[in-house]
DNA sequence: AGGTGTTTACGAGCTT
DNA sequence: AAGCTCGTAAACACCT
């Protein structure tokens, strides 16, 4: 059953002991991007290489539940800082070598936004730097790993002892957004739906960097899970009681990802749903689509709601709306994400979907839970986690496993995944397995909460880094 | 009270 | 320069 495991926030008191609670239990899966030192690259704009390798994984595309976890690049600043400067730190990167990179699902659905980009570009840049060695990841994943060749295994030796890779990476800041995170959490439960909890859980658990300042980057999963259309909220049954909702993916919004950038999307998600009628209503139509065009950028100016239109008109980040509730039913999540048998929903899922729910809130669709008589919230909560964590054996029941199968194929955001390389959940997996291998290594063991000097909370803030990375722009 | 969700606002950095 | 996406901070409304 799902430890969770509790992780207290050492925001402030980073020297005294590491708090990582329960080190009976620690499997903590995690993984490891990356991590290529940029540290003083300069990221000028090229990094040309592609490095990137598409395919590490196995076949599984299970991931299971193996525990690892993935370190990050600390070194210093940990967590960024208040407003800070542009400082940078350390980085990691996905992708890199043979490793991974989460995400993604290709879904038919959304070819539309793509030019034609094809292949992840974004990624792998940053190969040039480091001296020699290769990307980062070099190390554990490798994907021959084991056997290494006695060069190459002096090299790994060498690059060990290295400073630049010694210094602890564990807890830099991943090189993932929010968004993508999130995306993570809820691929890898097999009931595609996490409670906000669990979402955070399964962050902390997988990249101990999020083990600090937890107030301030759940607030920001928080907004990003009521923000983004492409989470919709799944309300619990009556049956199920339980803190909040259910979080789940919108089933239109495809392989986010596409092309391998995990810190910024190309076009973010956005529903169209009826702007106008926004509230509550049903009505409408409008099927739209999701992609769409929004434009909608947060901040609403103040004019209130103006007509209709809404949604897509202003610049900043705006929502709309009001709440209203709603959301999304498990079973209409069924069909349209994970069904296994049934309905298949070939490509009218858009509208399918839609019309269900009618009764959209601000999200297009919400899923009311209502319907759906096998699976109820509640049962799905027993399964989720079995993918990464889950059993402390690591191993999936049978039932889970089929679950996970099953979810597999038969969602639509899923479908293709256990192939895709980028999909979430062969990175996930490939993560994992990279990570244990460095963790068997010794490599990261990051003691929980690598002391940042004390009082010194952070200054840096990674990510200037990731943007300079292809992790951040495409092509 | 504390966890959840929504919404505004802003700033940073990238893309067009 | 304008437009976007993303990360943060925060004020609030709701539940539990
Ligand atoms: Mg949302």
């Amino acid at each position: 059953m799902l430890t969770h495991k509790s992780y207290q926030d050492s925001s402030n008191c980073m020297i005294s002991a590491p708090n990582y609670t329960n080190m009976t239990s620690s499997m903590s899966p995690s993984m490891s991007y990356t991590m290529s030192s940029m540290s003083q690259m300069n990221m000028s704009g090229y990094s040309p290489a592609q490095s990137f390798t598409s395919n590490m994984i196995s076949s599984t595309g299970v991931p299971m539940g193996t525990s690892v976890t993935a370190p990050t690049p600390t070194g210093m600043s940990g967590i960024p800082g208040s407003g800070g400067g542009p400082t940078g730190g350390p980085c990691m990167s996905p992708a890199a070598g043979s490793t991974v990179t989460p995400l993604s699902s290709m879904n038919s659905l959304n070819s539309h936004a793509m030019n034609g980009m094809t292949s992840p570009t974004c990624m792998g840049s940053m190969t040039s730097m480091n001296g020699g060695l290769v990307s980062g990841r070099e190390f554990g994943s490798s994907s021959s790993s084991e056997p290494m060749s006695s060069g190459a295994n002096a090299l790994l030796q060498r690059a060990r002892a290295d400073k630049s890779y010694r210094r602890s990476y564990t807890h830099a800041k991943p090189p993932y957004s929010y968004i993508s995170l999130i995306t993570m959490a809820i691929q890898n439960c097999p009931s595609r739906m996490l409670t906000l909890s669990e979402i955070y859980q399964f962050i902390m658990d997988l990249f101990p960097y999020y083990r600090q300042n937890q107030q301030r980057w759940q607030n920001s999963i928080r907004h990003s899970l009521s923000f983004n259309d492409c989470f919709l909220k799944v309300p619990r049954t009556p049956d199920k009681p339980g803190k909040g909702s259910f979080w789940t993916l919108h089933p239109d919004s495809g392989n986010m990802f596409e092309n391998g950038c995990y810190l910024r999307r190309q076009k973010r998600f956005k529903c169209d749903k009826k702007d106008g009628v926004r509230q509550n209503q049903k009505s409408s139509n409008s099927s739209g689509s999701s992609s769409g065009n929004s434009n909608s950028h947060q901040s609403m100016g103040n004019s209130a709601k103006n007509n209709a239109i809404d949604s897509t008109h202003n610049t900043h980040q705006s929502g709309g709306g009001h709440t209203g509730g709603g959301g999304v039913s498990p079973s209409q999540m069924n069909g349209a994400l994970s069904d296994p048998y049934s309905h298949h929903p070939h490509h009218h899922h858009l509208e399918h979907h839609r019309h269900v729910n009618a009764s959209l809130g601000d999200d297009c669709a919400k899923l009311d839970p209502s319907a759906h008589p096998h699976h109820h919230p509640s049962q799905m909560e027993h399964h989720m986690h079995a993918g990464l964590y889950g059993s402390g054996t690591g191993v999936l029941s049978h039932h889970q496993s089929m679950l996970l199968a099953g979810q597999l194929k038969a969602d639509p955001h899923y479908s293709s995944s256990r192939d895709h390389p980028f999909s979430i959940s062969s990175i996930i997996a490939s993560e994992n397995k990279a990570d244990m291998k460095l963790y068997e290594m010794g490599y990261a063991a990051y003691p929980p909460l690598s002391p940042l000097a004390p009082g010194h909370t952070a200054m840096a803030n990674d990510a200037s880094y990731y943007h300079h990375s292809s992790l951040y722009h495409s092509a």
